[in-house]
DNA sequence: CGCACGCATCTTGTATCTATGATGCATTTA
DNA sequence: TAAATGCATCATAGATACAAGATGCGTGCG
């Protein structure tokens, strides 16, 4: 979950009784405590987390920027249900945010590197990250820690996307995964054969950035993601 | 500017005092009234706005997730300035969104339809739509009537994204476009030359379109934007 | 003369209070 | 009996009051 990427270090904390209701909300909601439909009150949310409705006003609204919940004026909050469509958008969106930034990043190698980016050093920098990243997955799915192999995961896939630069995408990214923990948080979980697979399939894909061929490298992170998305709609 | 958009007519009108003032600030920081660097603050727009400052907190909130003004703590509103990065961002993330929608659309015609969507049938309702617009568009080239023609400019590209059918990938587009005004309102009026290129590129656009030659089209609409893009860097 | 401490002030964060609109049930009437 | 109306209830919308942290300036000390 990433709660308001601290991009700037400036505005590091957020306010506490705000952040809280936030933090319990979205988690919630994420991990269907609170399934889609209900529709929750103010009232009841501040005397859960036990602050006053105002803070509780405030964390509704950006869950609402989020597209997590719907705010109805003089009703509620409903927890919007994961629909068919939306499982599609987010796929679909993924990956189009996955491959722009891979095929942004292997045109740098070449040295056509549009202006001001990092250049070839930092497609390096990126390629011993994810070569790190997958020594500590391999790691993780030997010891069983689903939950982590997760958020490994996703570090994985966010360090490509963060790697293209393009802040917007990357801020878009970053929500996407958070919608997508609510169409199967039990993915992982429910198919540890998946992970060895899915740690092969990084490999792969790391093998294509490492090549130079950007076809081949796409045509791996489509598969990779494909078979998520066909696990994600077989959960809901 | 697309302020909330009413997907739903359930969830019809916002609150009234929230939506004043949200209104009111979203349109001086994308026409510049208020400049980037300005620090707003609550009591201050309070004031101007005629409400409490309760409503002011939700607008802000809401301009913050849009990318608009940046909240920092005990000390006010940040209109956001326009940076390089993002004018390149916007211009980028934009032109990732209409391409994406422009091949799926096109994906449609030969059959490859994903289940779901509506088909062929869908897409020659698109195209009638952009002929219609594009007529309108020439209407208002020759009246001399740049902001209207903005307004169709606009209209025009969403059409195609619209059209592609992913919610969250039309969402984004919105927000972009209403970035991108901060970028360049003068864009348009200072050089009324561009209008009728315009309006024959968008032509050039439907035309692929109706071909069939996704390529062409891709490199139409690359071109088209970059175009446009050339201009916004040279603004700020 | 320079630095540091402290206070005045300003702005947000949170709580609470009031008003208004929506909802559902009960009652009444045709 | 069915439909419509009126009332009680509840939830949000907005205003205001209060607390706490940040900033900057002025004063006092070294």
């Amino acid at each position: 979950m990433s709660t308001a990427s601290p991009v700037t270090p400036a505005a590091a904390s957020r306010p506490a009784a705000a952040e809280r209701v936030y933090i319990h909300v979205k988690k919630a909601v994420l991990n269907r405590s609170y399934e889609g439909g209900t529709l929750l009150t103010e009232g009841s949310l501040a005397s859960v987390t036990g602050v006053s409705r105002t803070p509780v006003r405030e964390a509704l609204l950006r869950l609402e920027a989020e597209g997590l919940i719907r705010l109805y004026p003089k009703k509620g909050a409903l927890v919007l249900a994961v629909s068919a469509q939306e499982i599609s958008d987010v796929v679909e969106t993924r990956l189009l945010i996955e491959e722009h930034a891979v095929r942004k990043v292997m045109a740098r190698e070449v040295g056509n590197a549009p202006v001001g980016t990092g250049g070839p050093r930092a497609t390096s920098r990126l390629l011993a990250e994810l070569d790190e990243s997958l020594q500590t997955q391999r790691r993780l799915a030997e010891a069983g820690d689903l939950t982590g192999f997760a958020a490994a995961d996703r570090a994985y896939h966010s360090a490509v996307v963060t790697a293209a630069g393009n802040h917007i995408t990357q801020h878009l990214y970053e929500q996407l995964r958070d919608r997508q923990l609510r169409m199967g948080v039990a993915i992982m979980h429910a198919a540890p054969d998946r992970v060895a697979a899915s740690v092969a399939e990084h490999a792969e894909i790391l093998d294509g950035l490492r090549s130079g061929d950007v076809e081949r490298t796409v045509a791996s992170l489509r598969c990779h993601i494909s078979r998520i998305s066909i696990r994600a709609r077989g959960e809901t």
